[in-house]
DNA sequence: ACCATTTATATCGTTCACGATACAAATATA
DNA sequence: TATATTTGTATCGTGAACGATATAAATGGT
């Protein structure tokens, strides 16, 4: 009956799953030295390369909805490092900008992604192999992330 | 300043945490049939290979914590997919075994790592390269999981 | 200009994750 | 055999995720 189609050790998503929780739990500690969480970090990223976006693209960025993270932005909010702003052309869209304390954290973390990326470098996992190890997990995003 | 350190495009953890959720989402409609979380499904692949452990045990093999599964395991033994009850030789150990109900559902989701597996086969995730993807995914996660 | 539809965001309820802490049973040590 | 420590589980609080639903602004068709 069962040929090991349900062995955990066989399971992608169990794998994907495991390896996600605990890089978010190396980021951790570096981040909430800032009062950062890792989605909230990851709103900082989006805002860094584009500040005042729209929640929407934010959340298209994310590949997240916006029940998702417009709480998590109100947190972002009355911390202090963005401000909410309805849009003046399309009253519709809320604007999210850094305030210069967000756009002050980005010099501040710079040795975040350099400590977790040397904690996760191994055997297998190199800056040969991690081209590879994206386009994978780009394929697997895109085929079922694609909305519509 | 940004030598692209910052740019979301070059973080694993990012991709890690995407393709993690969308191969949960995957799951979803396939197993809230049968009224199950991918979570609980989890932690009937563990009990299916082998029935009646402690909850310690069943943390350990799926790297989370107690604090995560016992609300979890609670929320199945209402709905009837399991028993708790106080271990025999030690009465610290909590042993959750499986109702007829829980053992039988085995049969009833034979289909659903089949379908989730043709979701995610493309072009560069394939019979060939998933090894070397799980042997990455692996070592990422006992560089990170080992605890001590 | 009117009304239906779409778009952008927010609210609500449920279920994880997880750090911190509590507590009782078992074990080790004095 | 007291008592200190360890072990196994549970409780609490906070912050995501996310399906379902609501609401208001913008847009499109008539």
């Amino acid at each position: 009956m069962d040929d090991g189609r349900f062995r955990l050790d066989n399971q992608l998503c169990f794998r994907l799953y495991t390896a996600s929780r605990l890089l978010t739990q190396a980021y951790h500690p570096l981040l909430s030295e800032y009062g950062l969480t890792y989605p909230q970090y990851l709103v900082l990223l989006v805002l860094w390369e584009k500040d005042a976006q729209p929640v929407n693209d934010i959340a298209k960025r994310l590949l997240l909805e916006t029940n998702t993270i417009t709480p998590l932005l109100k947190r972002m909010e009355a911390e202090g490092f963005l401000t909410r702003a309805r849009g003046t052309t399309d009253a519709r869209q809320m604007i999210v900008s850094l305030t210069p304390q967000g756009k002050s954290l980005q010099k501040k973390v710079t040795h975040v992604p350099e400590k977790v990326g040397s904690a996760v470098l191994c055997e297998s996992v190199t800056p040969e192999t991690i081209p590879a190890l994206f386009t994978m997990l780009d394929d697997v995003i895109r085929r079922l992330g694609d909305k519509q």
